[in-house]
DNA sequence: AGCACGCCGACT
DNA sequence: GTCGGCGTGCTC
């Protein structure tokens, strides 16, 4: 190796694999020039080929096994420098193996399309052609819309890093904004980006997005075949789109100058991944954007308790619309608490005496109502009375739950199922008792109790069989269904004008959970749904029922106190020492075996406080998960707690995984600044 | 993540 | 005697 007569060059390739580091390939001499960072190769590894990505070239390696390149894929870097340091950075922040990060950027590499898409790609476009000329010109917006797109404008016109709060109640007009927000930064010759929280939700704004992009536009999401996704990102590389509208995955569109990203409804917990690398879309938008020197706006009528409180220290610019459009009124909220409702009535019953008569009333007025209960099935807990204990998953420590439509007894976290529920699977005998109100119950009850009445319901179970869900929204809108029984599917986004009444059936569901962030979720999933009241020119109402009444997150929702709302759970936030507070990272193990995953965890806890040399991180646990067993898996989890903003936790975490070894069968994930810990 | 290697149960 | 179960370990 020392006296080589012949310089060998080397490069590094990331493989999308779990395996920490860059591997060392040689390349032959006559693809020296193509073969530079951000180029894809393809590559033996182990007894098969894969596709890696360059990220370094290197002359020397003390590696003793070199393999050479077989092929490089691509004349020009599909990574750009921007893109490599982006992956770079969420490889660290987010611990994944670079590879894995660089998989999630780039669509997957398709040989045989490959070659073809390059002829196709000008007439793949399902929205129709427009030429710019025809686009159709916005509507006027009121004061407080223009005042917001000035101040956008002014912050894309200064040309450096900035982000801002569009914080609009419910029907306020913000897609009219993001609009003329978007107008002006291709005026200034730049790209932009929208996210939404769900696919539902890009179809639902395509529309509107088209009529004023035409052609420009580009729509990203998880659901698209890898062709058409290797087309989008194409054609956005290419600079023949300047607007991208997607889910999550639609904060890596390849633009080369990014002007603005939108994150709409930025509280949505979609916006993080649930596998690795588990990043916050927020979050590396925010990389972008100041890597670019762009604009991030992130806009909703209930903001994360973490974006509120930047916009409090100044970090954000706050940009407000406190009305809805056309001078609609925000709907009237009455509370009804179900601990005094039972005490008065007797029998009883899923609908109170308040929301029975309400509804009545909107029925004898022909207008629509939304029933919300944030659960499936017809009831949640089952119990066996000849074994006195409640019937649970066989794989998960979790109650089963009754399905009536299917005749099954369900587990909603690994869904596992029983067929017969008639009879308990522990002991056979038929002596079981259903508690615990779901959606279908709701469905089935209120059909009782209003017999002329037409009753549908929208949750995951009956939007299974295809088209259905369109269907029974149609059926809504145009007034042959009047009432829709939902879980929050119902909540978000949809516009329905005859709707003046909905009804909350148990608003505390998620306040029973052991999660830091019920309170938000509570708050948010209320107001949203108390947003699709009124909407029309009838007015609105909303009942909620409630056992905690006096609850802040009920209180603040029945007021429309997004603000009182915020200073109350702040208070919480800081006392518990629970983000934006400490910066979170959750190091969750899971394993068949309890006692090896309860030993891994101590062993890990043991292995963190000998790495730990200065105090403003804490370490938690290790503590079972509130689910503690799922899918047949024990879970633990040991938590890093850290104030400031130094990311020292990433370090400390670092260095103690270098002598941290599992045992076997343990499985290991780390999730970074994690949306919930269950 | 794959994929092979490896060491213990019911089959031609 | 073998086929095959999936636990464990490596990949430049």
């Amino acid at each position: 190796m020392l006296f080589q007569l012949e310089k060998i060059t080397l490069v590094q390739v990331a493989i999308p694999l779990p395996v920490e580091d860059p591997f060392t390939y040689g390349i032959p001499e006559e693809w020296l020039e193509k073969v530079k960072p951000g180029v894809r190769v393809l590559v033996p590894f182990k007894n098969r080929e894969i596709v890696g990505f360059v990220v370094d070239v290197i002359y020397e390696s003390s590696q003793k096994k070199i393999k050479k390149i077989i092929r490089v894929l691509d004349e020009e870097p599909i990574l750009t420098k921007h893109f490599l340091e982006l992956t770079c950075w969420m490889k660290d922040y987010y611990f994944s193996s670079w590879g894995e990060a660089i998989q999630t950027v780039v669509p997957k590499f398709y040989p045989k399309r490959h070659a073809s898409i390059k002829k196709s790609s000008e007439n793949s476009l399902d929205i129709p052609h427009q030429n710019n000329a025809t686009l159709q010109s916005s509507i006027t917006l009121n004061p407080e819309q223009q005042t917001a797109v000035d101040k956008i404008t002014q912050l894309l016109g200064a040309n450096h890093f900035q982000s801002a709060l569009l914080f609009g109640v419910t029907g306020s007009g913000k897609s009219e904004v993001y609009i003329r927000a978007i107008k002006e930064t291709i005026k200034m010759g730049k790209s932009a980006i929208c996210l939404v929280p769900e696919i539902a939700l890009t179809e639902q704004m395509k529309r509107f997005f088209g009529t004023h992009f035409g052609s420009k536009l580009e729509i990203v999401h998880s659901k698209l075949s890898e062709g058409e996704r290797w087309q989008a990102w194409d054609r956005t590389r290419k600079g023949e789109r300047s607007v991208v509208l997607g889910a999550r995955s639609g904060i890596f569109a390849p633009f080369h100058r990014l002007g603005l990203v939108i994150i709409d409804e930025e509280q949505e917990p979609s916006y993080k991944q649930d596998q690795t690398p588990r990043y916050h879309a927020r979050e590396v938008a925010r990389w972008r954007c100041q890597d670019q020197n762009a604009v991030l706006l992130i806009g909703t009528a209930t903001p994360s308790i973490e974006s509120m409180h930047q916009a409090n220290q100044g970090e954000l610019v706050q940009i407000e619309l406190t009305q809805r459009i056309a001078a609609k009124k925000l709907p009237e909220i009455e509370i009804v608490d179900l601990n005094q409702e039972q005490q008065i009535v007797k029998e009883r019953s899923i609908i109170s005496r308040k929301l029975s008569i309400s509804i009545a009333q909107a029925l004898e007025r022909k207008e629509g109502i939304l029933l919300l209960l944030n659960r499936r099935g017809f009831s949640t807990q089952t119990h066996c009375l000849t074994c006195a204990r409640p019937i649970t998953c066989r794989y998960c420590d979790v109650s089963l739950t009754y399905h009536q439509e299917s005749r099954k007894l369900l587990c909603h976290y690994c869904n596992y199922q029983v067929d017969d529920p008639e009879k308990c699977p522990r002991c056979g005998n038929s002596l079981l008792k259903f508690s615990g109100i779901g959606t279908e119950k709701v469905e089935s009850e209120v059909a009782r109790m209003f017999p002329t009445a037409r009753v549908a319901r929208l949750d995951s179970d009956s939007t299974q069989r295809k088209g259905s869900h369109e269907d029974v929204l149609a059926r809504f809108r145009a007034r042959s269904i009047d009432i829709l029984v939902g879980t929050q599917m119902i909540a978000k986004g949809f516009d329905f004008p005859h709707v003046t009444l909905v009804g909350v059936i148990l608003a505390d569901t998620a306040l029973a959970l052991p999660d830091f962030r019920s309170s938000e979720k509570t708050f948010q999933l209320l107001t949203q749904v108390a947003g699709r009241s009124g909407r029309g020119d009838l007015g609105g109402k909303v009942v909620i029922q409630t056992y905690a009444p006096f609850h802040y997150s009920i209180q603040c929702a029945k007021d429309h106190a997004t603000r009182k709302f915020f200073e109350d759970e702040i208070v919480h936030r800081r006392d518990f020492q629970y983000p934006p507070y400490v910066k979170l990272i959750n190091i969750i193990l899971r394993g068949k075996s309890e006692s090896s995953v309860i030993r891994d965890a101590n062993v890990l806890r043991q292995t963190l406080e000998l790495n730990i040399h200065e105090k403003p991180i804490d370490i938690l646990g290790p503590s079972p998960l509130p689910f503690g067993k799922l899918r047949g898996n024990y879970r633990w989890h040991v938590m890093l707690k850290e104030k400031g903003d130094e990311n020292k936790a990433h370090g400390l975490l670092r260095a103690a995984f270098k002598t941290f070894k599992k045992s076997s069968g343990i499985h290991v994930a780390i999730d970074v600044d994690p949306i919930s810990i269950l």
